[in-house]
DNA sequence: CTGAAAGCGCTAACAT
DNA sequence: ATGTTAGCGCTTTCAG
């Protein structure tokens, strides 16, 4: 591996010079400019990373903190990011915290110490103050889906309360009176974005809100669903607040033999593959997923270039109600819906058909 | 930041003392190692990377290549593989290539350049000779899902053609004749193992295989599925590559209204969470995804710790045949073929889960 | 078993 | 505009 002085000797300049030329520090001739590329480019120079970190200098490395990677949602913003951070000559430090605040305080302390230039996060808790010592300490961060309380990062968010208003206000133009709305109970923003944006649309009806939460503190789906179910007056629609919800109530709902939109109708936030695949089709939310990741990417590179440049503000991406069955809406034609009739595929293909393959 | 030299000061040792207790390099004294431990733990020092790096050491870093993090299968198994590293004391740097060759190249070659220990890999290509070079520069490496042709690594695969034989027999057993086989048409191991289990099957039953590749050098799998089914003799039952082609293959039958099992019999390779909320329900090859991710990850960290291991085998993961309804099968009962009754949720889970919240 | 010194490749700060 | 020097934190080498 050639260093920065074998191609000071062999341009026959000084160390500086290389490094200046290398870096665009400062000004140099253009005469020592062309010597020191010629002789870079006949070496095969390569500057060093490691040597440049030990100096102190930011590396370019960026920091991804993710939940959870396996989740389709999060997994295709991770790849969005990637993509453009690797673009922009970022290398992407992963790591997936499974939910976890302890994993994610561990990661967000050895990337410090390890001097990523700036960092992609999706929080997982609400104490967030490992993220403040971070962007303290001169690191960039910026957060995606849920913003960084207490910590000036900008954050890239979707409008989540419009969003659920809106499709709660198509279920109550179908007619629907008594719509429920089912939710993981975990206590982070987009839930409660989601839950709020519902009770506004039932208030603005003076429709009588029902939210059923579901998960470890809560209980079960099924029992939770069984119960509204069973009750004087069920439910006739439902709303569900995000792709994992909708998995396990369209599961419910193949178990209960209910069959969608006439004996029940559903919305769910967050577009997802067996959506066009089942019948009737389901009705979603669409998220600008990968957008998310790539405007997230592009907005941390500018803020390392220019750290000065972080405001803590937040950024909204519109979502897109994405009409199909589920919610009592004719498909546009038979079972066409969503189709790309050119080229003969359901349009809007995940992030994975893109691919040489397909 | 303290270093190894303010640890020495406080401990009253030298610093090669210090060194040593932190790497278990070579014997000090039990009161030596009281005394640096004790300094250690009261000023918080950490080892710094980037210092051992330039010193010419191994990084505490594994690579993972992968094609596409969107993809849900690779995306679980990446997620299984960087939290195994994690947990075995490593950073995970992770690179989607997008199929692209170049990109594979381009980032083989920054990993290598920054001393990666080793890298997980999923080659998108044929020519290998990127990895070769880093595994000859003593990079450990590790391949999932496909070998790694003229390299000396270890790969973690799938039997791919058993599996795809027994679902060709399932179908035969259920009385089909004409069985088509739609895949990719890319050139990769997976894909063309499965085509040679399919066909051994078909040959040991004395039937004509017909294999249909669709993809941007082969075609339309609406034109292709379209001409077999129009066919004097169309097939009565079909046996899917990968989760993509079925999931294309889904929307054509639905498109043509062609119902499963009776008018059409499917057998799809990859488990997929639309398989269990369609009816019938969807008879598939599940692949130990985490598990591919977890060993690959745990196997390349026995190799980094000792190079001379490697020994370039293959190593076999056993698939399952779910057998669900679409191939002809009764439900075991009634819609709750695969479902946890104890837990009342459908059973296997994707990994995402997992997570606290459900 | 322990310590002192040299140097990995780079850049900030200071000379020229 | 360019060169020289020192030192980031660590480990290898060699001397004690």
């Amino acid at each position: 591996m050639p260093s920065l002085l074998d191609v000071a000797k062999v341009a026959g300049v000084g160390v500086m010079s290389v490094s200046r030329v290398v870096n665009g520090t400062r000004k140099v001739s253009p005469e020592t400019e062309r010597k020191v590329r010629a002789a870079i480019e006949r070496i095969g120079y390569e500057p060093n990373e490691a040597a440049r970190i030990l100096k102190g200098q930011r590396s370019h490395v960026i920091g991804l903190i993710f939940p959870d990677l396996s989740d389709p949602f999060l997994a295709t913003c991770a790849n969005a990011a990637q993509e453009t951070a690797r673009a922009a000559g970022y290398v992407t430090w992963v790591a997936a915290t499974g939910h976890r605040e302890e994993v994610e305080r561990e990661v967000t302390k050895v990337m410090i110490q390890r001097n990523v230039a700036g960092m992609l996060v999706i929080p997982c808790g609400k104490q967030n103050d490992h993220f403040a010592g971070a962007a303290k300490s001169g690191i960039s961060i910026v957060s995606i889906d849920r913003p960084l309380e207490n910590v000036k990062a900008e954050s890239l968010i979707v409008d989540n309360r419009h969003a659920a208003c809106r499709a709660a206000e198509h279920l109550i133009e179908h007619g629907h009176r008594r719509i429920i709305c089912i939710t993981d109970d975990f206590p982070i923003f987009t839930r409660m974005e989601r839950v709020a944006g519902y009770t506004q649309a039932m208030k603005r009806a003076k429709l009588p809100g029902q939210i059923c939460a579901v998960g470890a503190m809560s209980g079960d789906l099924s029992d939770q669903l069984g119960f509204a179910l069973g009750s004087a007056n069920p439910p006739t629609a439902i709303f569900v607040g995000s792709d994992l919800i909708a998995f396990l109530t369209l599961h419910e709902l193949r178990k209960r033999s209910l069959t969608m939109p006439d004996e029940i109708a559903l919305i769910a936030f967050d577009d997802f593959d067996a959506a066009t695949l089942l019948t009737p089709a389901i009705t979603v939310i669409r998220q600008p997923v990968s957008d998310l990741g790539r405007q997230a990417a592009e907005l941390l590179c500018r803020q390392i270039d220019n750290p000065a440049s972080a405001t803590g503000a937040r950024i909204t991406l519109k979502t897109e109600l994405v009409i199909r069955e589920s919610c009592g809406c004719k498909a546009k034609s038979n079972a066409d819906h969503d189709f790309d009739m050119l080229r003969r595929r359901p349009s809007r293909l995940p992030d994975r058909f893109r691919g040489p393959c397909y």
